[in-house]
DNA sequence: GTAATAAATGATATAATGTATCATTCGGAT
DNA sequence: ATCCGAATGATACATTATATCATTTATTAC
């Protein structure tokens, strides 16, 4: 189930491209094997979902070492994101817009289709995590909040995204 | 480095017991063994790091498998937390208290030193998360988040809980 | 173009983590 | 004491992740 048409994709991949040659850093085949694999997932992959989805596509087999090494990679050109509750990657939201991540950002995981909404943080919600922070000493460090729901598809369709 | 005096951790474990009973569930010797390791514990620990400190202090080594369940079981009686972002386990705040888990529970986690402060949600924070959620159709059911910081004390040490 | 260099990948082994399954033991009820 | 179910022990195995070194590929200097 793609979730990006071929146009699409090759679009965000130029635009992924362009983007690694600015930090000096290339968009090699597996490196693009990699994120298209994810760019073309509705939902997170683990590595090995990722693995087995590149080594379905292509003759040549992809050593597990080598997704590990690709996401650490793409991850680092903020071209994929890891969201630590699941141990999973999508694809950043934001690749082909010129979008930086100045605020915090949220992740909406739907529990129905496990499909994923990447959201900036509200100056309301920032705020009031930071005081409830506060209250207890601690200084907020995180740029990163995983949050679970049911997207609007799943609450229509009852039955959770089937 | 134990988080609680002996006699702290007694009271603790014979609240922890009660509540198991009042749960028609029982405080087995190696659920008791687990917990209190937990409870001993200044930061979050992983299943084998309980694993370990368990068969360290006693002679008939706990199984793997055990401490899988026993986690298991603890977090379903609300003794522990499981953290999702570190799939580590603590103990939970209040369990010597009547403190019902009624709100939404937050987990400060200190990247200097590890600890961790739980937290009840404040109305503002679930508010300004909902309304987030909001803007692209999520309800959020989320009724745990994990924030990372600095605790007060790594703030004043600067050396980070060194 | 070719050699030298660094980056990226391949390949293999192994560590770390988590689960499935069945046997055994332990507690409480009859 | 016997039965029954819960809890634990024990073993095997599946999954996930990392360490290490060899090989290939790309880039730079010449």
């Amino acid at each position: 189930m793609p979730n990006v048409k071929q146009s699409k994709l090759d679009s965000l991949l130029r635009a992924a491209e362009v983007s690694c040659a600015e930090n000096g850093a290339r968009l090699t085949q597996r490196r693009r094997q990699v994120l298209s694999v994810l760019m073309q997932s509705s939902s997170p992959l683990s590595a090995y979902e990722v693995l087995d989805l590149c080594n379905r596509s292509t003759t040549s087999a992809m050593p597990a070492m080598s997704v590990y090494r690709i996401l650490d990679f793409l991850e680092q050109q903020l071209l994929v994101h890891r969201l630590s509750t699941s141990n999973k990657y999508v694809s950043c939201a934001h690749i082909a817009c010129d979008h930086k991540h100045f605020q915090a950002t949220h992740f909406l995981l739907c529990e129905g289709c496990s499909a994923v909404e990447e959201v900036d943080a509200t100056e309301e919600a920032s705020e009031a995590l930071e005081q409830m922070a506060k209250t207890v000493g601690f200084k907020l460090t995180t740029q990163q909040f995983e949050l679970s729901g049911i997207c609007t598809t799943c609450q229509n369709s009852a039955s959770g995204g089937l």
